[in-house]
DNA sequence: ACGAAATCTTTTTTT
DNA sequence: AAGATTTCGT
């Protein structure tokens, strides 16, 4: 039954059981179908008991689908089965392991936002407040994380000051995420590492849990998930790897495709297999989609072939701006929509989210119903935020940083003074928030009115906590929250705002009551651990009879009958920002491309705007990848309405020295007394004729030369 | 202490 | 250009 309908090659992966098993799967190969196979053969023939398999995905989304993909082929064992990213595994087992482990029960789990407000109130006063932004020091320590780096070696093999300042702020963020009982992302797998390494009972009995281990998308994980797998894939268990080292587009999160490479050395043994039978696009499509990415030096090589008719050409169309790109699109699926391709079989795919916007103007007049996936995320609005801050608060009272989110929200008296006050006697009795709060009236400088705000907030925050305590149903709990917090009576729902607002809020109650019904007796704590790893395509409904808008990254691992590829401009894609831009980074923009590329069975477009704003730099034409796309299989000759530029690595650069006179949109006119190059950016002091020079970076409003310094006029762009 | 206005900041992609 | 944050006036 799970075997029918298989190519040699694919059931050859089902099947093999002599030891690890390494498959390289092209696009369309059908990998998604081996894998499900692979678990129900496992199943079916009794090979290892259920709960002795462990699926690894690379969303959530994923692992529910192929859950209920095995449940369909054995219904009685699937629910057995481990299936999750590996950051919701790591949630498990820090969860599981908690006491042994030495880390609170209800850790918080940090998001980027929480963990640059962390980093914001860290980086006060220090001697590189100035000079490094939140974000800037997030990323640089994510990438320690993810490179197994921890902040003493981080600071032994610091190559300037400004770097060992940073591994020190590394130092004191990862004490800080400590006393608020908190992991962030990256710490779910570090953490989780170090602990199943050990040689203790505790630490081994990860590596002998798993008979069968299965990695999807292996070409996407980093040293520390590798690390993992090492350890669960101890002897006496076999892992079988699916991936493709030209669908590797998230080096810059700290991906390795080597540890592609590297597989048959950590899994000794290893048989590799290939698929290379293309069963979703037509020939058109692949021989496009092989001759871009054949530009890459850095792959395999591999020659995927497919027996589907020709079908039609790949178009390619460059237009005047993005307005008008968006426009023809739409027109076209409206077009197609008329001639029976229903806009649900149909995906724009766009570079960064904030294309979105445009293709959604665009529906709404043509009258396409659209879904957009990952733009604005549903658990990062405010509202929900807040809600989420509150829940944290109650499972984690250790949570400073949810609890500093929340304890004047809404307004309730309780200023920035107050609040500072509160939180310092708070740490320094070591008491429960809910306790403190009721003996507010004890701490020194409090006005009456946050003595009596801060202690009618207490008797809410103790009684919420009892009913979480008692393993109240989350919905329960959230209800209680939105009453006592007076989150809802601040919501106004005569404004447009306040009933968007409620509407979320219904939403999210609704989700918590879905958690109940489907993991009952879980409570608050499991359906928090689930919010915070929920990802944006997890959003994404391929039942819904709507166009889909998404990011080429969003769209890995899907498929659609016809998919419109946007914003294929030098620039956009590849992705070029000042600064450092190498042969790499230009190799995984094109593998990028190919992903979006070989998501199309049937229809495939290209399309550019000549001309595009993008703040700061007036972007535009069409990408050199345009080119590198075979299209001599009959495919529309793209004609271009400009000449394709020269390709040229990094971006437009102007030059600013010291006299130029330059435009500012804000400010007008004014002459250049500095230019210090900083990053990839300019950083000007320029007199605008006011009381007092301006200081201003390049790149987020342009400005332009008018004047040379002592020279002739320079064409504004 | 609060809300409005000025000012500052910003890595595109996401687990 | 947009959003978050800080400052300012009440």
């Amino acid at each position: 039954m799970y075997r029918a309908g298989l190519n040699p090659e694919q059931a050859e992966a089902v099947v093999y059981l002599g030891g690890h098993l390494l498959v390289l799967a092209g696009a369309g190969s059908g990998k998604t179908r081996v894998l499900t196979c692979r678990i129900a053969h496992l199943l079916a023939e009794r090979i290892v008991e259920p709960r002795r398999i462990l699926a690894v995905t690379f969303t959530n989304k994923a692992a529910g689908e192929m859950k209920e993909r095995v449940g369909r082929l054995s219904p009685a064992d699937a629910e057995r089965v481990r299936m999750g990213t590996f950051h919701s595994i790591c949630a498990w087992i820090l969860r599981r392991e908690a006491s042994s482990g030495g880390w609170p029960e209800n850790f918080s789990i940090y998001d980027a936002d929480d963990q640059k407000s962390l980093l914001r109130s860290l980086l006060r006063n220090t001697p590189i407040e100035t000079k490094v932004t939140p974000g800037a020091a997030q990323t640089w320590i994510s990438r320690w994380k993810n490179s197994m780096v921890d902040p003493g070696k981080a600071e032994d093999s610091a190559e300037s000051d400004q770097e060992r300042e940073i591994a020190r702020l590394y130092a004191a963020y990862q004490s800080a995420l400590r006393r608020n009982g908190a992991f962030d992302f990256d710490d779910l797998l570090t953490v989780v590492h170090g602990y199943i390494r050990q040689e203790t009972d505790a630490g081994s009995r990860y590596s002998r849990m798993f008979g069968h281990i299965l990695v999807d998308e292996y070409q996407d994980t980093n040293l520390v998930q590798r690390g993992i797998l090492k350890s669960l894939g101890g002897p006496g268990s076999s892992v079988c790897a699916v991936g493709d080292d030209d669908q590797s587009i998230y080096g810059w999160r700290g991906a390795r495709v080597s540890n592609i490479l590297d597989f048959p050395e950590d899994f000794p043994g290893t048989r590799i297999i290939r698929l290379e039978r293309n069963y979703r696009s037509t020939p058109a499509i692949l021989a496009a989609a092989s001759s871009l990415v054949s530009f890459n030096r850095g792959r395999h090589g591999k020659a995927l072939w497919t027996e589907r008719p020709a079908g039609e050409p790949v178009r390619a169309r460059s237009l005047a701006n993005p307005e008008d790109e968006a426009a023809w699109i739409l027109k076209e699926v409206s077009d197609l929509s008329s001639r029976g391709v229903s806009p649900g079989r149909v995906a724009v795919l766009y570079r960064t989210n904030a294309q979105s916007r445009v293709f959604e103007s665009a529906a709404l007049l043509e009258g396409i119903p659209c879904q957009v996936i990952g733009s604005l995320r549903f658990y990062e609005r405010e509202e929900i935020k807040d809600i989420v801050a509150w829940l944290r608060v109650l499972a984690n009272p250790g949570d400073r940083i949810s609890l500093a989110r929340v304890l004047n929200k809404p307004p309730r008296g309780i200023g920035d003074k107050s609040k500072a006050l509160f939180l310092a006697g708070l740490d320094a009795s070591g008491a429960d928030p809910s306790e403190f709060m009721k003996r507010a009236g004890r701490i020194p400088g409090l006005s009456r009115g946050s003595i009596s705000s801060l202690e009618a907030l207490g008797s809410f925050l103790a009684g919420a906590s009892a009913l979480a305590a008692g393993g109240a149903p989350a919905a329960e709990v959230v209800d209680a929250v939105l009453a006592g917090s007076g989150m809802l009576d601040a919501l106004d729902p005569s404004t447009v705002e306040g009933s968007s607002r409620l509407e979320n809020i219904d939403e999210f109650r609704r989700s918590a009551n879905e958690y109940d019904s489907l993991h009952p007796g879980s409570g608050l704590a499991g359906f928090l651990t689930t919010i915070s790893l929920m990802t944006t395509s997890d959003a994404y409904d391929s039942g819904a009879d709507r166009l889909s808008l998404m990011t080429l990254h969003c769209a890995k691992g899907l498929e659609f009958d016809t998919v419109f590829i946007a914003g294929v401009e030098e620039g956009l894609i590849p992705f070029i920002r000042a600064g450092r831009f190498g042969p790499d980074d230009l190799e995984e923009e094109r593998r990028l491309l190919y992903v979006g590329m070989t998501r199309a069975k049937d229809r495939l477009y290209l399309t550019w705007a000549e001309r595009r704003a993008r703040p700061g730099v007036t972007a535009g034409g069409v990408s050199r990848f345009v080119s590198e796309v075979s299209l001599d299989s009959g495919s529309t000759v793209p004609a271009p309405a400009a000449a394709v530029p020269d390709p040229v690595i990094g971006v437009p650069d102007t030059r600013f020295s010291r006299g130029n006179v330059i435009h500012h949109p804000r400010y007008g006119m004014g002459t250049v007394l500095k230019a210090v190059r900083r990053g990839g950016e300019w950083q000007l002091t320029i007199d605008f004729g006011m009381d007092e020079p301006k200081t201003l970076l390049t790149g987020y409003v342009p400005i332009t030369i008018v004047r040379e310094k002592g020279g002739f006029p320079v064409d504004a762009v």
